[in-house]
This record gives structure tokens, C-alpha cells and sequence, in this order.
DNA sequence: CAGTTGTGAGCGAGCGCTCGGTCATAATAG
DNA sequence: CTATTATGACCGAGCGCTCGCTCACAACTG
């Protein structure tokens, strides 16, 4: 998981700023273990603290507040996401085939974000309200990607179907089924492999935009 | 919001039946509001005992524990939206049109229900686990009833695209659909109305399942 | 030495939950 | 009918404890 501009927002009593992001790194690393197991309510501060190999006064001096771990694990989540989805879009050409190709690229990072994913929709209400905004806008900026790729289908002629004003609500709809392999799993992993899961979804989602 | 069997399962000092049925549906119908307002974990019981006109000695007559009120409150919610989809069915009879039709039920239910969906979404793991098995069972069994519907559509000849095996993933998907209306509406309902999303989404899912 | 980073005992607010008790009403006794 | 006792819903002060966070000091670095 990379480090984000936005990281920058949360303030420090540390000078040297290598420090600060390799701290930051290791404080966040752990927390969002934490998280995942226990959710953010049931983790400590000192469990943060010690699972990092640091102290709870040291904690603090990184961070001003639990909610400022949770921002920066949130971050880093949505960096990492986007990260694979661009990769995959970079090396994508246009038409139907492309589509496909982002998609299983993104179901995929789904799945082995899973549990991270999943962090992101049970935890962002506990976040300060201006920063549930940040977290909202690196969603939509992902969603925009898939608008991207749908768009450029559309222009290139294939998939006339689908009409330029739901291109976006097709997209939500991806990273939506995207999300759903990760707050289904408890279901959906009995039924389906994830290649099969990716396949039939993308049968369903390339129906749904043609014609 | 009505009560279901399941309630029976949490233990109680009082003796009168009917008492502890209105007394308990007071507190979770105050509950489930501050839960919505501020999260499972930073709503106190105390909080929770006021609002419903009662005093905290009195709540821990009915429940055992905070945690049984959350389960109350997921369980009548669960209740309220299978409710609304059954009935729904009753009216309807056969074809893309009944299909149609339960769609635009389930989603008003969930559109009505917003805040409801959202807390399970939230807060389903602050249960203890054999009680969140109950709820994800109540959740397999609203997918049910699409399974049902689509199923039944299959039988009678139109719709011959969708293979039996993928039924039941066509049914989490529009489950799943009509739950993105109430965890993106920050977004959708900003550029849809829900009759458009409604609208739209139907004639995806139609194609989804057509051809 | 000064400046920076690390530490953990300690603080006090606030939590979920208990428990001894009150009081209106119901049951029983005389 | 009155007097007595039993019942059970209701109450809230307070217990034991945990939490996020601070701060005085120690350790390290250059």
C-alpha cells in the first residue's frame, strides 16, 4: 500500500519527514489489521501502539487521533485500489474485450482486498465528517475510471446500447459487483469459484450494456 | 416494524408476555434512531433508556445486553423489507412484467428503508457471531424470494438467456442493487430521481437476464 | 551540549451493567 | 370489608473498569 498527497492533511510534532511516513507506514500497517479483526470501536490505542512495535506516546506524536489512523488506512486502501485498476486500464486497447479485461482486473484486486474493502464500508461513518467526504470522493474517482473505459467503448462504435446519461450508473453498478464479492463472500465463496464469479458477472454486465 | 419469532430468543426478567412485547418494541424503535444518528458503539444505553421513556434499570429487565437490541433492531428490519417483497409477489403473476413489478416494490422498500439497510450494512458485525449468522440467514432469504420469481419466470418459457445455475447470482445482484441505492444515494440521488433509477436498473437487469 | 524522538505511568471522563430498594397492585387472611 | 402479605415492574446511584490521550522525563543523535 502506497503513501497519498492526502496523508500530508494529518499533522504531526515530528521534523523529519521520512520518519514521519515510515512511522506513519508501520502505525497504519498494524491498525488496519487491528480493524479488520476487531473492528475500529474494539481496537486500542495501546494495541495499535504495541502491534507497531511502538509506544502509546510515541503513537501520538504521528497521529493526533485514533480517527486520524483510520483516515490514513482508509487512504491507502483506496490508493492501492485505484492503483490496480489504472495499471489495468493502461494496458487495455478499446472494445468489448477491453471492457473484460478491467473487469477481471478489478474483481480481482476486490478479492484480495476483501477484507479492506470491506473495512471501508463498516467504518467510514466512524470518521470526522470532513474526511467521510475525502473517502467518498476517492470512490467516485474509481467509479470515474470505469466511466472512462465505458465511454471509449461507447465513442469506438461497440456497445451502442447503452446511451451516454447511464454510462455512470453502469459504472457504479461494476464496482459495486465488484464490492459485493467481498460483503457477500460468506455466501457467494461457497457457490463460486472467482473465475467463475468474474465470468458470469461480466456475461451479465456486457448483456446489460448492449443492445 | 413488526416482531418476528426470533425475538423470542433473548431472555427477559419480566413475567407478562404482551408487557415485554410493546415495552421492547419501545426501546428498539428508539434505539434503531440513535443508532442511525451515531453508530452502535458511541450510542450509550443510558441514551437509549431516555429516549424511550424508560430508565436503565428498566432496559436491563428486557435485555440482556446491548448488543440484544441491536439484534432486535436487525431483526425487525429484515421483517419490514421481507414483508414489503412477499407482498409484493402475491400480486404479481408471471413474465418480465411481474419481474418488473417486484423490482420496483423491493426497491421502494429499500428506498423507504435507507437508513435501516445501512445500519446493517454498518454495524451487522458488532453482533455476536452466532447472531449474525441470523441475519445473514435473513438475508439469504429475501435473495429467496428473487430466486423464486426469476425461477418461476424461467419456467414459463420467456427469458430463456439465464441458465439455472445462474439464477441465484442474478438475484443477489438485484439485491445487491437495490441495497447501492441506499449506500450511494449520496451520490445517485443526486443525479437520479428514484423513479429514474428504478427505471434504469430494471431495464439492465432485464437485459442481464435476457437474450 | 542542544535538539529531537521515544516512553509509559497516570489521568479523568465515561462506559455497560448490577443490585438493593420503592411502590402500585393483586392475592390472601381474618 | 379491612388488614396483611406477596408480587413484579420500575428505578437510579454507584461499581468496576476501560478508554483515549497527556506529560514529565529518558534516551538518543550529531
Amino acid at each position: 500500500m502506497q503513501d497519498t498527497i492526502r496523508t500530508k492533511d494529518i499533522p504531526t510534532q515530528v521534523k523529519d519527514p521520512d520518519l514521519v511516513k515510515r512511522r506513519r507506514r508501520q502505525i497504519a500497517d498494524a491498525a488496519v489489521q487491528l480493524f479488520i479483526e476487531k473492528g475500529f470501536h474494539k481496537t486500542t490505542t495501546r494495541q495499535i501502539a504495541r502491534a507497531a512495535g511502538s509506544s502509546i506516546g510515541s503513537l501520538y506524536e504521528y497521529f493526533t487521533s485514533k480517527e486520524d489512523i483510520l483516515y490514513m488506512v482508509c487512504e491507502s486502501i483506496h490508493a492501492e485500489v485505484e492503483r490496480g485498476v489504472t495499471e489495468a486500464m493502461s494496458r487495455a486497447t478499446v472494445g468489448r474485450e477491453a471492457l473484460a479485461g478491467v473487469i477481471r482486473e478489478y474483481f480481482t484486486v476486490c478479492h484480495r482486498m476483501s477484507d479492506f474493502i470491506l473495512l471501508i464500508y463498516q467504518e467510514t461513518q466512524s470518521l470526522p465528517t470532513q474526511w467521510q467526504k475525502r473517502v467518498l470522493e476517492n470512490e467516485l474517482r474509481i467509479c470515474g475510471l470505469f466511466v472512462e473505459v465505458l465511454a471509449r467503448i461507447a465513442a469506438s462504435g461497440e456497445l451502442q446500447g447503452i446511451q451516454e446519461q447511464h454510462i455512470e450508473l453502469a459504472a457504479h453498478d461494476i464496482v459495486v459487483l465488484g464490492h459485493m464479492w467481498t460483503f457477500r463472500r460468506w455466501y457467494l465463496s461457497r457457490h463460486y469459484s472467482l473465475d467463475d464469479y468474474i465470468d458470469q458477472q461480466t456475461t451479465f454486465i456486457l448483456k446489460m450494456c448492449s443492445q
